[in-house]
RNA sequence: GGGCGAUUAGCUCAGUUGGUUAGAGUGCUGCCCUCACAUGGCAGAGGUCACUGGUUCAAAUCCAGUAUCGCCCACCA
């Protein structure tokens, strides 16, 4: 261990930290009877990951929770892993072969999954490590992959029970396409980007207007997607809208193509929006597809997978998607077809693993009904079995899972869970019937089976000629089967039993519904119980401008740089500090300052305690009988410190608690404690001979038979490895890397979590010491104004007011004198005012500082006239306050008889800065 | 179009059951390298809590509305 008579250098001690809690398996847990389970899934970061920002602020907050929960006694499980990333991690790998100018068709499946799993060995470690860096005490001997054999299993068997009970379908419907992944993706992959478009009004001329060769009439639409309208069969109009009842029925002649379509009559159509006629083009937009089903038009796809245009698109086929809307436009405006263009400002869902435009497709996919598993999310989200916090989250799930729509899982890539349905070559048939009652289509099917494994026969024609489906499933379906297929489902494990269900699910609200809100319905569907009791959602890490972070941006900020620059324990004192609950936090690399400035006074603060003591047992080895004010002080500090510290971690309320730790122990214990004990600790210092004794001030009472300096070393011991055990889950490197010296043989880690002591707490002793620090404060104020140096030391003189204050400076002189820098103080209830000094009004005191030929009458007058100011204006509000009968009789009477208390404070500091400002 | 969040010191932000003098970090000013720490110490200046109205004895805090910024959701082409 490092040693700590040098200087703080995480870098030193972080690695080494770390191995040896792996070593001594620190972070394993199994069930045990003897303990309760504290349980945390982590949310698998992409296998494809590097840890950023979002990651690191996660991260952090999980190791809190799971490190306070086990200096607590929890059986903390904390399971780490990683997902596959399907889309992600096969474009990666796709990337890579293509520098070496390989195609993933030239290598064929088979291979190419070959070579991502060959890609998965090499760097799908790398957010593992980083992890790791971060001090997270996950039980590494746990980590999952959700394409484990495992998980895998969990995925199939999830997939048969929907499949068996119904809430799996196969079917032709317009799903988001991304052309350059040429994939289905789910709703919620193809998030909608605000895009300033162009809405485009086009003339579709009447059929009887075309048999006259006149284009001049017809039905105006408009469109966004010009390219789409080669797939028209039809437009559209409300059955309401006068202007075009009469025209219902008729015939339209779609341009460029030629096609003869009718004008049909629907509900859907808006009278208001663009001319309140819409072109219809079934295969390319699920509006349109819906019309379509009602009133049975035909169907015509315009476009390849790949996004250009199809045979059917005439002379386009072939073109680019956009490339095409450019030579349809130049066409139409050339016919004189293209009425108007209009700015239009509309959002575009986008592929959010490549950010292409995505495509309304219609195409054959696996969806699972979700009506069904919302029902029962939604009850344990109302009935309050599942928490959210901050609890606004609790609206957006509801409001999503009550207007859920079907997902759909099929990807048409070739990395990922393939879907375990086999088709008879024989007899495979799906029959699709509209039925409009329902507004849906109903299939049909006969030779197909679902099954882990390849069926030997076909269930219905029994021929052999058997082939499975091509695609594989969404990442999702595997992610959300997370807090119990890594505990084993579908196996009846002891680890099941004992850890499930989890605790609580620290996540960013982005996978809210991608995640969360699913892994709620599997865990409703296949356990039958909640996956977790709550679930935290952190905010977002942005930029300083506001922006999301990414590589794409290049407004990054590298966790791993700020560990190298400043150390684990900046990085996340930082982002917590930071990180109010639920709001977003705003990012600067400076703000890495406040953590790395902490570690080191901790770090400086500890090399001095441990220094100067000899017995270093962190253990109370003093009785309380023989404490001082000072100790008795620190340690009712300590124990609030100690019980507000955990109310805060119970809420969640992180920041809360580090500021109160930052609190005590840089102001309280650094600034006034360890300055208090300086004296006794470092013995330089002989008590003051032949100071009064006078009034209270029985300072040697104290001392008698006792020996102060080891009273004092076991307070400052004591206080420091309590203060080391609250802050370690906080910053567990320095914090442990200083334990050591304490004990040297017994990690933090595994410390018991401090308790309130309440023995300890003492109101009266802090309010005495605020008294003192107060009069110390004000002397250094003197000082500065009065441009007193450091070194000139002088005498005060403290009156302690007849009718006063119940509180006590017993043994405050010797800090008064010492930390101010005194000759020293006289106590004294009959001193007048002595010439030429200073006058401070305090709680239930006068002081007077006489200072001799150096104070500045000018100036200290002014400071005096200020302060009557103050007190006129306190006192004004006071009184009127008092005054107020309301006030009297509604206010509780805590709050009044208070008002009356600092009402006659006021009062006496007034009267006793009027003369004194008539002395002057 | 719907929902949510933010608006507090020069800057970045805390402030959850309404109640003494609204806090911190940073920056600023002055003094100090005092033997744990200059990644530091001491002292100080700095706020009409976005605006308007309401509830209340009492509002940064609760309610209504306005403004500005931001986020999420949404099948008006």
């Amino acid at each position: 261990m490092k040693n700590i008579s040098s200087r703080y250098n995480p870098k030193e001690c972080e690695e080494a930290i770390y191995s040896e809690w792996q070593e001594k398996g620190l972070f394993n847990v199994q069930p045990a009877s003897s303990h309760k389970p504290f349980t945390i899934v982590i949310p698998p970061p992409n296998v494809t990951g590097i840890l950023h920002m979002g990651h690191a602020l996660n991260n952090t907050i999980q190791d809190i929770l799971i490190r306070w929960k086990r200096m607590q006694g929890f059986n903390a499980l904390w399971v780490p892993g990683t997902d596959h990333a399907g889309i992600a991690t096969q474009n990666v790998v796709e990337r890579k072969l293509g520098e070496k100018g390989i195609k993933r068709q030239d290598l064929g499946r088979e291979d190419f999954v070959k070579e991502v799993w060959k890609w998965r060995e090499e760097y799908g470690n790398t957010i593992i490590m980083q992890l790791k860096r971060l001090g997270a005490s996950c039980d590494w001997a746990r980590t999952r992959f959700t394409m484990d054999k495992g998980l895998s299993e969990a995925v199939l068997e999830a997939f048969e029970r929907l499949y068996n009970k119904g809430l799996i379908y196969r079917g032709n419907y317009i799903i988001n396409w991304c052309p350059r992944c040429q994939t289905a993706l789910s709703d919620e992959e193809a998030p909608h980007v605000d895009t300033d478009g162009k809405l485009y009004y086009i003339r579709y001329p009447f059929k009887e207007g075309q048999d006259r060769g006149d284009t001049a009439k017809g039905v105006v639409v408009a469109t966004t997607r010009p390219e789409t309208m080669l797939g028209d069969t039809a437009v559209a109009v409300n059955p309401k809208d006068k202007r075009y009842k009469k025209f219902i029925g008729k015939k339209l002649i779609l341009p460029i193509i030629g096609r003869q379509m009718p004008i049909i009559a629907d509900d859907f159509v808006d009278k208001k929006f663009g001319t309140g006629a819409v072109k219809v083009t079934p295969a390319h937009d699920p509006n349109d597809f819906e019309i379509s089903n009602r009133h049975t038009l035909p169907i015509v796809k315009v476009m390849n997978p790949d996004g250009t245009m199809n045979e059917n698109a005439g002379r386009f086929n072939g073109m680019d998607r956009f490339e095409a809307r450019a030579e349809i436009l130049k066409e139409l405006e050339e016919k004189k077809l293209l009425v108007k263009t209009e700015k239009h400002h509309h959002a575009i869902g986008h592929c959010y693993r490549c950010q292409t435009a995505i495509e309304p497709y219609l195409s054959l996919q696996w969806f699972v009904k979700m009506k069904p598993l919302a029902a029962p999310a939604i009850e344990a989200v109302k009935q309050g079995k599942i928490k959210f916090y901050p609890k606004r989250w609790t609206k957006v799930y509801l409001n999503w899972m009550e207007n859920i729509r079907d997902w759909c899982i099929s990807r048409q890539i070739w990395w990922g869970h393939r879907i375990p349905v086999w088709y008879c070559n024989q007899c495979y048939e799906t029959v699709g019937t509209y039925d409009p009652k329902a507004g849906s289509t109903v299939y049909v099917s006969k030779g197909i089976m679902v099954s882990k494994t390849k069926p030997e026969k076909c269930k219905d024609c029994g021929a052999t000629d058997i082939y499975q489906d091509n695609d594989v499933l969404d990442t999702w379906f595997s992610s959300w089967l997370w807090p119990f297929s890594t505990l084993g489902w579908p196996e009846k494990t002891k680890d099941l039993k004992y850890f499930y269900p989890t605790d609580v699910l620290v996540t960013a609200p982005e996978i809210l519904f991608f995640w969360v809100a699913r892994m709620i319905m599997a865990g409703m569907e296949f356990m039958g119980k909640i996956p977790f009791e709550h679930v935290y959602l952190h905010g977002t890490v942005r930029d300083l401008t506001g922006k999301k972070m990414s590589k794409s941006l290049g407004n990054i900020i590298d966790p791993i740089d700020i560990i190298n620059d400043y150390g684990t324990d900046a990085l996340r004192y930082s982002m917590i500090a930071i990180t109010s609950t639920g709001q977003d936090v705003f990012l600067s690399k400076e703000k890495f300052e406040i953590g790395r400035n902490f570690a080191n006074k901790i770090w400086n603060a500890s090399r001095f305690v441990l220094m100067n003591v000899k017995d270093k047992i962190e253990d109370p080895v003093f009785s309380i009988q023989d404490l001082n004010l000072a100790d008795r002080w620190i340690l009712s500090r300590l124990n609030g410190t100690i019980e507000s510290v955990t109310k805060s971690l119970d809420k969640y309320r992180f920041n809360e608690a580090e500021s109160i730790l930052y609190d005590f122990f840089w102001h309280d214990f650094c600034d006034w404690y360890v300055e208090l004990v300086k004296p006794e600790v470092i013995e330089q210092k002989t008590a003051t001979e032949g100071s009064p004794e006078s009034l209270g001030f029985a300072r040697d009472k104290l001392r008698r038979g006792i020996d102060r300096k080891k009273v004092t070393e076991g307070v400052l011991i004591y206080v420091l490895g309590t203060s080391l055990k609250l802050l370690h889950p906080f910053m567990p490197f320095v914090t442990e890397a200083i334990w050591r010296h304490i004990r040297e043989e017994k990690s933090i880690m595994i410390e018991p979590w401090p308790q309130v002591d309440n023995s300890f707490t003492n109101k009266k002793i802090e309010k005495s010491m605020d008294i003192i620090k107060e009069i110390i404060v004000s002397i250094r104020n003197i000082r500065s104004l009065m441009n007193i140096p450091y070194t000139k030391k002088f005498v005060v003189y403290l009156t302690p007011l007849k009718k006063g204050t119940s509180v006590s400076l017993e043994g405050g002189a010797d800090y008064i004198e010492n930390l101010a820098r005194l000759d020293r103080v006289v106590i004294d209830r009959d001193i007048k005012r002595p010439e030429h000094s200073v006058s401070i009004i305090l709680e239930g005191f006068n002081m007077f500082i006489p200072l001799e030929g150096v104070i500045d009458i000018a100036i200290e007058k002014a400071r005096l006239t200020k302060k009557m100011d103050e007190l006129d204006r306190e006192l004004k509000f006071s009184d009127k306050r008092l005054k107020d009968k309301n006030f009297v009789a509604k206010a509780p009477s805590k709050v009044v008889d208070l008002e009356k208390e600092k009402n006659e404070r006021l009062k006496g500091q007034r009267k006793r800065l009027k003369e004194t400002l008539r002395n002057l």
